[in-house]
DNA sequence: AATGAATGAGACTTCATTCAT
DNA sequence: AATGAATGAAGTCTCATTCAT
């Protein structure tokens, strides 16, 4: 049951956040021995990250093993028990660093709705791609593990569908009337571009010409949005 | 994750019952007991079979085991290893023989596109949704074997995207200068299509109202994909 | 767990004897059915034991299964259940075959001890390094059976120490007061000399001049047993 | 059969805590919990080693398993491949710790050809027996698997045919001419004395008088090995 | 007589996980 | 905080052996 070694693009170096950081700074009382350990903890815990981003990427959710994580972070296996439950929890970790907050370029794709510039969709739905190459390595575990874990989906906000609500500037132009189903179909089209996306980009699909396909998904985008009441 | 080393090609249940009972009929010449024996070794293939596809729905892939599997089915977990080689044999096996063949509702969609009659398109589409239902169970540790074993997916012909190549009755009616557009829009579609019903059904996101998505889909399938040329 | 693969020497083709034969003998009343069957039933018996002493030879005791056995003999595993109880039975059909009667070759060293000629001593035991030679390949997987199985022994006739009551001739002429000695240095010197010829034909061991070596056995034999009376 | 992977050098139990109580008494400075790891990890080792030549002393070689060593250690099957490789690695160290030295009444017997004393000789040779009877429960297994696995031979040092080199004493004292004579009939006496002493001891042959074949053994290595030069 | 199917046991391996130190 | 030892479960494979046909 081997998986195919991907070949290793560029590690983010992201230094994963921690409560951690807030409580060494409750004062200058702290003893510092304390606040060693912590600095000791969190620096595992940091490379343990480091490690299974690596890893995942690598081999995939199934094909990676605690012992792979933690031998290449130089730390025991026992250890990588300590900042994570499991295996799925260091990747949840990563995810909610990675994945969990909205991409800018919704930003951008709203405000190319609410302006209804042809190109200007285009090139915001562009970025969309950009987004899954720089996630590509999160990505493709990401989805292995929700697939063997369904329950995990609630832990991670990467419900694309819910990014159809954060296209706030052009629903609250939609005509009243129209706005539920613009939201419906909006959360149609953000599932349709995901996938796309997946296959495009994190499956190295490439046999599909990206700048084609990225007309028709606009035009689509076009032909089914209700137009935002323009200003004035 | 080995290529099965089985000389013996993996048939389908219905294929091979078929084969062995027309041999059966052919004549009295027949050895008779050579067919006992194929009963007896079909007969413990398809109580692996079903007890897989039982405890694969169950458990998930990742979660099911040989053993269980060969609990199930009240044989030894050698036995198991006679038909199959593998966990991921006998779920390629289980995919073959329910989700390889091009449902018959594809054929409906090309029928009610050719006619451009929207009720019609919306009860074929629906139809999507039901057979969906009726293979959720394997539908989501196939898509977790898909996802852990992307290679897998060359020995499953369930490649939905390519079921654009199936309205052949639609695309030959399109106006030849559409005709590549409108195979891509059916390719998204398609895919838009797909998630939808595995979110939907497999899933089993309750949160959405189906009958108010399907009209939205149907509306975007009008909306986005090229006329046929209508007869007369 | 791998065995050596030697280089196969030359099979002994020797027809393994029944009661088959007597039975087959009876009359002519005998119904020719029956005889079929039960040349049918050698044939395969013999074909079996060919296959064993080919996979013994080759692979060793521990080291052939009854597969590979039933493989090599053209016959399906079960088959190899009906003449043989076991691997074991198997091969202790071999060993009486070949190995249970008195070797020739011990007349003559009887002989060569009657007379006191030490050029026909030495001549009758560089003999016994012939036998060994051509027994070579069932000896070792005897031998390895053997110690697995230490039971065996009394089913083989082959306890070498026996060989020491056969020589008669020799015995006999030994004045009585020395004929217990005499007995007990013969069986000590078969021992030596069953050793010797072991770990030189059957183990190979080049680093030993043969010649050189049997000219000491044949010094220590006349070293060491008592003169027998020659006829006045 | 696979070579032993492990890094870590097999130890004997003796040897290795010997090393532990060593290091452990070099002073303040070491870690103890080092020596209370290794401590435990050695106790396991002993434990499985310890279990292992019970299993083989009642079961053999091929009739031990795995499974069976581990639970007379009370630990699990997968604990037993922490320190071992394989059945075999269990029993090489078992060889090598109790079986690999010289023994010492090597010496004795090298002493009482020196000084030609009969009673001391056979005294000496006597030991060999009481040897064998102190490893006859090792000495069974071994033989099997060597039997089986001949290349396991190179693994121990229980060459028996090498002892005649270690005679040094007796072989420097007979003259030049005689001494490569001497040599190879020491090995053929050594091989002799050897097999006597394995039917004797470890196959419990209760037919044979031991006192009456020792007085024959020493009476012809008497015989048939050239004198001494004694000194003045 | 002969066979294919099935069994059960064991070997060896790999892993996630726990625990005493 | 970190670790090495140990566990138990599962995987894959190979055999000897039995049994219904």
């Amino acid at each position: 049951m081997e998986e195919p070694r991907r070949t290793g693009p560029t590690l983010t170096t992201t230094t994963y956040r921690r409560a951690v950081d807030a409580r060494s700074g409750t004062g200058p009382g702290t003893p510092p021995n304390l606040t060693v350990r912590e600095e000791l903890r969190e620096a595992t815990r940091q490379r343990l990250l480091s490690a299974a981003e690596e890893i995942f990427q690598r081999d995939g959710y199934s094909g990676t093993t605690v012992g792979n994580i933690a031998a290449a972070a130089n730390v025991s296996r026992a250890a990588f028990y300590l900042p994570f439950t499991d295996k799925a929890d260091a990747l949840i970790t990563l995810m909610r660093a990675n994945l969990a907050e909205t991409p800018e370029y919704w930003r951008e794709v709203d405000a190319a709705l609410v302006s209804g510039d042809r190109t200007a969709l285009r090139a915001s739905l562009r970025n969309t791609l950009t987004w899954y190459e720089q996630h590509a390595h999160l990505l493709r575990p990401v989805r292995e593990a929700l697939a063997a874990h369904p329950h995990l989906t609630q832990k991670v906000q990467g419900n694309f569908a819910r990014f159809a609500d954060e296209m706030a500037g052009y629903l609250d132009r939609v005509p009243a009337q129209d706005r539920d189903r613009a939201r419906l179909r909006l959360q149609l089209l953000i599932i349709q571009l995901d996938q796309l996306a997946y296959r495009l980009v994190v499956l190295g699909n490439t046999s599909i010409d990206r700048d084609v396909m990225l007309d028709e998904v606009t035009e689509i985008w076009r032909l089914t949005l209700p137009a935002a009441a323009q200003p004035g």
